[in-house]
DNA sequence: GGATTTTCATGCGAAATGGTACATAAATTA
DNA sequence: TAATTTATGTACCATTTCGCATGAAAATCC
């Protein structure tokens, strides 16, 4: 049979010594990423996953441990994302409102895809549900929410300086309030909410937020 | 073996004619509840669900159907009395401040319960993942935010006759901002949060709304 | 080229899972 | 009391599930 994939390693990075892996990890762990995504952790077989990588099982165990593993790696996978991703969104120069009102679109649109139907955000639609039987999914969880909100705190507080909202504005508390319109975003997803719905969700928020506190 | 419950039929309605149930099947609904709430449905398996109600699974069959379908009369338990809920602390003639500060402080009581670690919502909690896959589990999920935005809509609207807000406040938006604090702190619950911090989530989201449209 | 090392594929197996057949128990009706 | 009807409990079955053992395949090192 043929080698499918030469990627190996890295520029740099030597070669280890026996045979190669034939996949890009980081590719499988995407595809696998999917499977979880619409159905969660715990009706998700092994099977399916395989089925969906294209690798067998022990392939599976040998790159990143039994399902448990596999799993924590995309959800630590999808927290870094979502975190980065919301940081780089809110860094562009612009007024708060346009910010923001990019920021939930791109949301709504990323909530809105999937292959089996639309499935929200990947930490809410998944690992809320294991979190309270799973520590490191509980933790993984909480890291992220804080994290979302930290990033949220840092755009509204340059906003308060830049004028743009008053000086007495609960900046700790409006930051959990928009972690709180994405996460309610991506619940509507799931439940089977359409983009108008969500992009109007967006919206008043925003105009929330920015008439709130700036007359 | 001895009857364990006479209880039976309730006043009025004649009984059914073989042997009569030994347990009321609302009360195992409730305890399947609870196994379902803390490990949601798919992870949730008919030996604990028989273990904690004590019956064996062909009474669960006879009572309520297969698993899905004994999940789905929890759910929809728990969407009635969440909408019931809802709609009776927002009843009382209060200034829309205190309706929402009893509110959002109940919500959180009822958030951080739970005999196997704080577990949010049940809608929340378990529906959410199931939904994308489920079409049964999604409609009730999607009815329920729905009516939990109406709720709200109602209660802001005559805050609104009343003077608490302004003519031009955007209540639409508003009521899916309060649901969506709500779904927020079931999250954080779930995600390990303790009352302090949901109290203060709950208290960030009365100010802006009650201090947004009123001067 | 041969030894070594790591990956891949087939297939097994123990345990758990959802669901049910069947005999027994307990009530009602005649 | 006898017949009927419904509930209960034991035991079972087919399938799925996770995980691994074992040997073949493909690379590097000497």
């Amino acid at each position: 049979m043929v080698h499918k994939l030469s990627s190996g390693q890295e520029a740099g990075a030597k070669r280890s010594r026996g045979r190669p892996r034939g996949f890009d990890p980081d590719a499988i762990l995407e595809r696998a990423r999917n499977v979880f995504w619409n159905t969660g952790y715990s009706a998700t077989s092994l099977d399916e996953l395989a089925a969906a990588t294209g690798l067998n099982r022990p392939s599976l165990y040998g790159a990143f441990g039994d399902k448990q593993a596999l799993y924590l790696a995309a959800l630590e996978k999808s927290r870094a994302e979502s975190v980065r991703g919301l940081i780089a969104a809110l860094a562009p120069e612009e007024t708060l409102r346009e910010s923001l009102e990019r920021l939930f679109a791109a949301a709504a649109q990323i909530y809105l895809r999937g292959d089996a139907g639309q499935r929200g955000c990947f930490l809410i639609g998944t690992a809320v549900t294991e979190a309270v039987a799973d520590a490191e999914i509980r933790h993984v969880l909480s890291l992220a929410l804080n994290e979302l909100d930290t990033a949220f705190e840092e755009r509204l507080r340059r906003a308060q300086e830049a004028g743009e909202l008053d000086a007495d504005a609960d900046i700790s508390a409006l930051a959990k309030v928009a972690t709180a319109t994405l996460n309610g975003m991506a619940i509507r997803a799931r439940a089977g909410a359409d983009a108008d719905e969500l992009a109007q969700f967006g919206r008043g928020l925003v105009t929330l937020i920015c008439g709130a506190y700036s007359k």
